[in-house]
RNA sequence: GGGCAGGUGGCGGAGCGGUCAAUCGCAACAGACUGUAAAUCUGUCGUCCUAGUGGCUACGAAGGUUCGAAUCCUUCCCUGCCCA
């Protein structure tokens, strides 16, 4: 199968460059696709875009990871809405080299023909001058050209305006695919739709300045079924750094994926086949509340990003948390999983002849304050042990502790956390 | 440089001297219903406590007027539009 049927069956074709098709058919290319070092690791979203490029590089081409070093340190106006502030030059680096520890566990930088490869663009941005870079790069722009694009006219025509800065970026981001082309004779790009006017951007800047043909395309932006961004949980983004995400929380978010969306994250997300993922499609059919699908699809992508080790973990906090009454996991159980799930340790004495509930729920991080903690049990949200709460200024005591050890906190019924208590 | 219009909670957007912790919509959270799903309905949605006609913080920033300011004045910062 080729590359192009493969992304399109996946549906990760939106748009493309004429001729991509028949490009990435004739042999091997070389392919490249930036990250934005806006944070020192990589989130689900991009976990997109990481997989077009170990896609590509399974399937015999070559994949160029750029870290944006140096554009990073301008902005991509491309879907956003506002002019974002400027990363210190210290903070993009630190998140260059996190993201670039991130993408060594996706791709291959040894495979013989076609390993792949990453590159700072801040390599040549930070050596070009302002005068060469006008004369050279900036002359093969026009202004009206620029002002079509849709990143930049949209944000003229909010009320934020785009900054010179910002609206450069295009020209900066053309100017990495010519780098690209000269150095590794790269003629593919590929990202998410917000970068098709980038994209193309760079192809013209090839065809103009080298008379050579080079190609894109994009896959479209992800979004809910619900409407809602993908890849945000109450706790905020959803990291693919263990540090940021435990791989418990990871592997709950994709178990939470909604049954409208999960076959197509199956595609997007993972490396099963066709044939797989269509037997899959039938299980949500058929017996949607087994949840076979995202059980599958949680369990592919936590063993891909965390390993069979941290997978197997996730699977067994889970199956503790959520496998049913309290009563009938055991304190080991609990004991066991401690380490994975959301959970804190307190002394002893903290308790004294009995801890507020609110203060509890602060302290195990299941409500951000105790006016939240007091609402939710208000509400009926709250409960300590499987017991519900439902006195906001109730107190708890050592008394009732779980095997004399633990408190396990649910608040709803997607949210666990475990504190146990430390002599 | 000049003129005009703006800067309000995660976002959008009301309010234009007291009754404003701030209408409303979206997002978010909880409850009911369920399948750790969706939809729907209900409730909540700055924060602290001794829980009250309570305290503190907050309507771009800093000052001021006033018994009282998101609302008025001054200066500053930022944005858009128009003129130069």
């Amino acid at each position: 199968m080729d590359v192009f049927e493969e992304f399109e069956w996946r549906g990760m074709v939106s748009e493309k460059t004429e001729g991509a098709r028949e490009a990435l058919a004739a042999g091997p290319v070389t392919a490249y696709i930036g990250f934005d070092p806006t944070a020192a690791s990589l989130h689900v979203g991009s976990l997109l875009t990481v997989m077009g490029l170990a896609r590509l590089q399974r399937l015999g081409h070559t994949p160029i990871a750029i870290v944006g070093g140096g554009t990073g340190m301008i902005g991509d106006p491309s879907g956003k809405s506002q002019e974002r502030n400027l990363l210190s030059a210290g903070q993009v680096d630190a998140n260059v080299l996190g993201i670039r520890a991130q993408l060594e566990r996706f791709l291959d930088f040894s495979a013989a023909p076609n390993a792949a490869r990453i590159v700072n663009n801040a390599d040549w941005l930070g050596a070009i001058d302002v005068l060469s870079f006008l004369r050279d790069v900036g002359k093969h722009f026009t202004v009206n050209y620029m002002l079509q694009k849709d990143s930049v006219s949209r944000r003229i025509e909010s009320e934020d305006g785009i900054s010179y800065t910002e609206f450069s970026y295009l020209i900066l981001q053309s100017y990495d695919f010519l780098q690209l082309f000269d150095r590794f004779n790269c003629t593919f790009q590929m990202g998410g739709s917000d970068q098709w006017g980038n994209i193309t951007a760079g192809t013209e800047l090839i065809r103009k300045v080298r008379g050579k043909k080079a190609h894109g395309l994009v896959w479209p932006l992800l979004k809910t079924s619900s409407g809602t961004k993908f890849g945000k949980t109450e706790a905020g983004t959803v990291w693919l750094d263990p540090e940021r995400t435990s791989p418990f929380s990871f592997y709950q978010f994709w178990l939470n994926t909604d049954d409208r969306d999960v076959i197509s994250h199956l595609k997007l997300f993972t490396w099963l086949d066709r044939e797989t993922i269509a037997a899959i499609e039938h299980t949500v059919i058929a017996k949607p509340e087994a949840r076979e699908a995202q059980r599958t699809l949680a369990r592919e992508v936590t063993k891909m990003v965390h390993g069979a080790d941290a997978l197997a973990r996730a699977e067994r906090g889970s199956a503790v948390l959520f496998g049913g009454p309290l009563a009938e996991a055991s304190v080991e159980d609990v004991l066991m999983v401690f380490a994975d799930v959301p959970a804190v340790t307190l002394p002893r004495a903290a308790f004294g002849a009995g801890i507020a509930a609110t203060e509890l729920a602060v302290t195990a991080g299941v409500a951000a304050s105790k006016g939240e903690a007091a609402r939710l049990i208000k509400q009926g949200g709250l409960s300590v042990n499987d017991r519900k709460l439902t006195d906001e200024r109730g107190l708890i005591t050592l008394g009732e502790a779980f095997g004399g050890q633990l408190f396990v906190i649910r608040k709803g019924r997607r949210q666990t956390h475990v504190v146990r208590i430390a002599d």
